[in-house]
RNA sequence: GGAGAGGUUCCCGAGUGGUCAAAGGGAUCAGACUGUAAAUCUGCUGUCAGAUGACUUCGGAGGUUCGAAUCCUCCCCUCUCCA
């Protein structure tokens, strides 16, 4: 039956889901009312940059889309004044309405290269919480006991190895749990460290009266130096905004044991593929192809065939046949003699003049091909002159 | 409120009056090797300078001293125990 179908669908993918019997339930009375679903997720508007581990649970919030339910997301400008203590942020000062607004459109304007806008609810946590008095947030701490706090991991662990834990900080799960009883939310969906605050949601809308929520919860993508979880802060990320050669490229440069994982999670290609993939793999094929195949995927998933075909044409010029690529960004000068790590710092290829000169000195810098090690070069320089900087960093002169 | 411990460069962490721009590790960056993979090896990693110099940095503000990350005073912050 279609409610086995949909299930199937759902669970794909998926590290565990709270619980698989509510679900069904909920599919079930879906079809009975013909309601939608009502498929919850929040983001902090501290930020704009998506990239595509926020994207796992979103691509699942499709899913949903296209069985015909609503996707609420929740844009948390209250929540990321606290800034969650699941991860290794720290609170931050209230952003100014503007500033949310200004994030919150641009974080949209990613997600709908996912998410079907005319089945989506962007819903701001001020609308709730602005007109909150103080009474209601006690009614609301008096729902959680510190106890259930300190189960949870997070606050465990900074308890137990003497880290700051601010007061406020145990109020984010609180806020998240009640964005749930005010969105009526059905489904909520978040990465595996989300669980405790799902939860929350859970507990919440049961104090509220409310039929529960079901958890469904995405495993975490890694990012792209292999170890940690793909964000911001590590730099390890591939944004929704990256150019097709950057996505490319990025991809290119990922660690092989993650390849399948991101084919996986970063990619809409059926398991039955990926299995595929998975034994061609096995069978002792350069992984680079594979690689190669997912830098395809991707780049085709976000802009098109043809970006990415040109993406790794541009790839393999540059780094298989060594190559200088075709589109090297133009640096306008003057003068004909100039100091080569002016250059760079001018160049914005370097923050310093120290750090250019220690690149220079280590080897990577060259003038048409020919390297350069003092660091007090001076270069003359004419149209048409490449400079390069590293493996990616080239500049071409343009006299003027 | 009382008693104690602590705040060091991107992170961890050594350093208790000069030899400290500050050990060691991690991370980053670069070079070699490669497949912009991993592993490995090498080098760099405060700013400016460019022969061995100057300036800024060790929670904050003052002070002692020829000289302070190191000593003193006050302040801010974190943690532990007691109430």
């Amino acid at each position: 039956m279609a409610n086995e179908e949909e299930l199937k669908l759902i669970s794909r993918g998926v590290e565990e889901i709270i619980t698989l019997e509510e679900l069904k339930a909920k599919f079930a009375k879906a079809e009975k009312t013909g309601k939608p679903l009502r498929i919850k997720y929040g983001i902090d508007p501290t930020g704009y940059d998506v990239h595509l581990g926020h994207l796992v649970p979103i691509r699942k919030m499709r899913q949903f889309q296209d069985l015909g339910h609503i996707g609420v997301i929740i844009i948390g400008d209250f929540t990321a004044q606290i800034g969650d203590p699941t991860g290794r942020d720290e609170s931050r000062l209230p952003l100014s309405a503007e500033q949310v607004k200004k994030n919150s459109e641009r974080f949209m304007e990613q997600l709908y290269t996912v998410l079907k806008k005319e089945q989506t609810e962007v819903r701001y946590q001020s609308e709730w919480f602005d007109k909150m008095g103080m009474s209601e947030v006690i009614r609301l701490m008096g729902k959680f006991t510190l106890a259930q706090f300190m189960a949870h991991q997070t606050f465990r662990q900074r308890y137990e190895q003497g880290l700051a834990l601010g007061m406020h900080e145990i109020l984010y799960p609180v806020l998240q749990g009640y964005d749930s009883v005010a969105v009526n939310s059905d489904v909520e969906l978040g990465a595996t460290e989300q669980k405790f605050n799902i939860l929350c949601g859970r507990d919440m809308q049961h104090h509220f009266g409310m039929e529960e929520q079901v958890a469904i919860l995405s495993p975490i993508l890694i990012g792209t130096d292999g170890v940690n979880k793909m964000g911001k802060s590590l730099n390890n990320y591939i944004a929704v905004f990256d150019s097709p050669k950057e996505k490319y490229g990025k991809v290119m440069s990922i660690p092989d044991n993650i390849i399948l994982n991101y084919f996986y999670y970063a990619t809409t290609l059926p398991e039955e593929e990926i299995e595929k993939i998975k034994k061609e793999l096995e069978s002792g094929i350069n992984p680079m192809l594979i690689k190669k195949r997912l830098a395809r995927e991707i780049v085709t998933l976000y802009h098109s065939a043809e970006e990415a075909s040109e993406a790794e044409l541009a790839f393999e010029k540059q780094f298989t046949f060594k190559e200088i690529p075709d589109d090297i960004p133009d640096f306008a000068v003057n003068e004909s003699s100039y100091k080569l790590s002016k250059l760079l710092v001018d160049s914005g290829i370097c923050a310093t003049n120290g750090e250019a000169k220690r690149l220079i000195q280590s080897g990577a810098v060259s003038l048409n091909g020919e390297k350069i090690t003092a660091f007090d070069a001076v270069v003359n320089l004419k149209n048409g002159d490449i400079i390069r900087a590293g493996k990616r960093n080239y500049i071409k002169i343009k006299k003027i």
